[in-house]
DNA sequence: GATGAATGAGCATTCATTCAT
DNA sequence: CATGAATGAATGCTCATTCAT
């Protein structure tokens, strides 16, 4: 399994290594190269720049976690389990991909402001629209307090992310998936609607 | 007003202001001098090194929103209203202080990092403890749900981050300070104790 | 000959008239460029620093310097001529190679304190337990007087290396070659034994 | 005594260890002015730059060295004490002053190339022609071997020089004030009129 | 005599990237 | 696809020196 990975991914795999323990800045590619014994040649064959190796690992990151979401949304039964996958989610894949989970905190920022960034936030618009399409087909409207759109995300996910980067930044010590539960019970009540409707909306999405 | 600035402080917002726009590693110190019209010398002369000078804003960045914090705590009436004001704060600093704030978030690791992180850490802790003691004070034991301490404060404050995060990156239009009540709401939401014991500890708080 | 020269090689000679020249610490990477048509990034991939460049330049001195001597050695036929092709080969070396030999003299305190120190120290054991075994080897034990290990080597080039620094300094006019008789005689008045002992352990040196 | 040392020597003093210390070139104005409590202003006031101080520390050097040795020289019988009082002078100053010997090799070449060049220059004439005159005085015509004006010194003072840099460097464990006498008698031997006409001059000097 | 903020030329070194083999 | 020598612009930083107080 893992005696099989491409050139390609070996290169990907240092890098991120390198970038944990450096930064992505203070990472030269002769750091890269020295930990995967590729040739200077040979890494910008394959992925034609730093900014790319970066680009490139972070859409990863992003898909990965995309996938995961969308594939447990369609186990869940309602808005709360469906809130719930989502803290869950991100709790579970940063506690399972730390060193991944701070490159990505780190390089959001330079994949947007690189050549990339158009197809990342392409990539977000549309990662967005299933997730609230999800969301609509399962009762958004009546479950849902009323909130500016912008907002929704956030309040699900804000705290776990905060969470999560204390963690990663070892200002926390606990992973975040021994916190999933509280941080999904939290996400719940910060966006579920009145408690007199919750209960009828959460156990008819249909309506 | 902005006649009166020691040499010392033209540097910085010289350099924060550079920070903004091009980052931090991609500010140079050439970019810093050209920009306030001190020399180079003068610029180590005052701060040592560049991490030197990332190092003080950061600081202030974090005593200038600790100090506003904690005279806003001194007004509020009972928990729930201390909660809001945490909230608060955070939003609207933020709001008024884009620069500063953007600059906030991408120089805490590097500061962790450097030779200034034992004496962030321990500003953090100092910080902390007068919020937990306010908190105390103010009948958290019976006003919040019982919750690992860590994660109070992502509870109360990761919303708010994370949307101020995507507006700081403009990936979000409207100002935080517009959202600040419904965040405020959520917050208060996530870690107060249940709707019946809310109404009695939030009216014993006031002694 | 000169056509055919490694760009290694060709740094090092840059290098060596710049040091000549201007003086180590006053010589700087840009000079030797400009010497030697490198580019400074060549430089560096060759060397890796300044006092790289400054400790290969200083190894090879001593390597040419000891290799001769050995050479010169192995031809000496008992031990007055042996203690003579000392001090030729030193005063020789050094009125040959005058450049050389100046950042030589300048260069041993800089190499011995750096990251080459103890490679240096390494080296100048080997070489003087060479000469030591030749010395034994060649009756050193009856045909020099008794006097300590360490006083033997500045008994023989002393004078030597006294005369050839001051004509490094322009202190003096003649070149070194012309005065190697006269300090190769009192080399050997210096450490030989006593007249009466001197005929005999000279004549049976030869076996 | 100590007590009372001007601002003057005060600085002088803290050059003195920072060169030992760090070398001459590594050794900044900043790090004299640590060690001796002056001002920079008071550095530059004292001795106008740092070539100054190294110029001065240099002088004071081949001052006290010249004005001992002529001082020995009076008390000397013969030609033959005579020699040995220059070997024992200089080896017991070096032993005494392991610093200010440091310095004093490291510094030549510069104090040489630099503006004090000349006055240097002209100071060692004056030396050397007392020396001369000295030798002369005392019967060097005969008790001297026919040997080139510019090789006596070396001849007498070399094998000590030798050795004294040898222990400076650390490459010779045993204080040069130890081998004074065997190093007086080699300077003797390297340099005295033949065996038959020794005892002669060395006990007549008159004639 | 003393002070230390200010200056700015100059330096060693790094590093992403190219390209001939 | 792989290699690694070569490139050279750019950077953070040092430090001797000046000068107004």
């Amino acid at each position: 399994m893992t005696e099989k990975m491409s050139r390609r991914d070996e290169i990907l795999q240092a890098a991120l290594q390198c970038f944990s323990e450096a930064g992505i800045e203070a990472t030269s590619i002769e750091m890269i190269r020295a930990r995967c014994g590729a040739s200077i040649g040979s890494i910008y064959h394959h992925h034609g720049s730093k900014e790319g190796i970066v680009a490139a690992l972070f859409m990863q990151a992003m898909d990965d976690q995309a996938a995961r979401l969308l594939q447990r949304l369609r186990k869940a039964a309602d808005l709360r389990a469906g809130v719930r996958e989502m803290v869950l989610n991100y709790v579970e894949w940063v506690a399972q991909h730390k060193e991944w989970a701070r490159f990505a905190y780190a390089a959001r920022a330079m994949v947007a402001a690189g050549p990339q960034g158009a197809a990342l936030q392409e990539r977000n618009r549309r990662f967005y629209a299933e997730v609230q399409a999800w969301l609509q087909a399962h009762g958004a409207a009546q479950g849902l307090r009323p909130l500016p759109a912008e907002l929704v995300l956030p309040l699900i996910i804000g705290p776990a992310e905060s969470y999560c980067r204390a963690w990663i930044g070892e200002r926390a010590k606990a992973s975040p998936a021994r916190y999933g539960e509280p941080l999904a019970d939290a996400a719940w009540r910060a966006v579920a609607a009145d408690a007199a409707d919750q209960s009828k909306s959460a156990s008819s999405t249909t309506r």
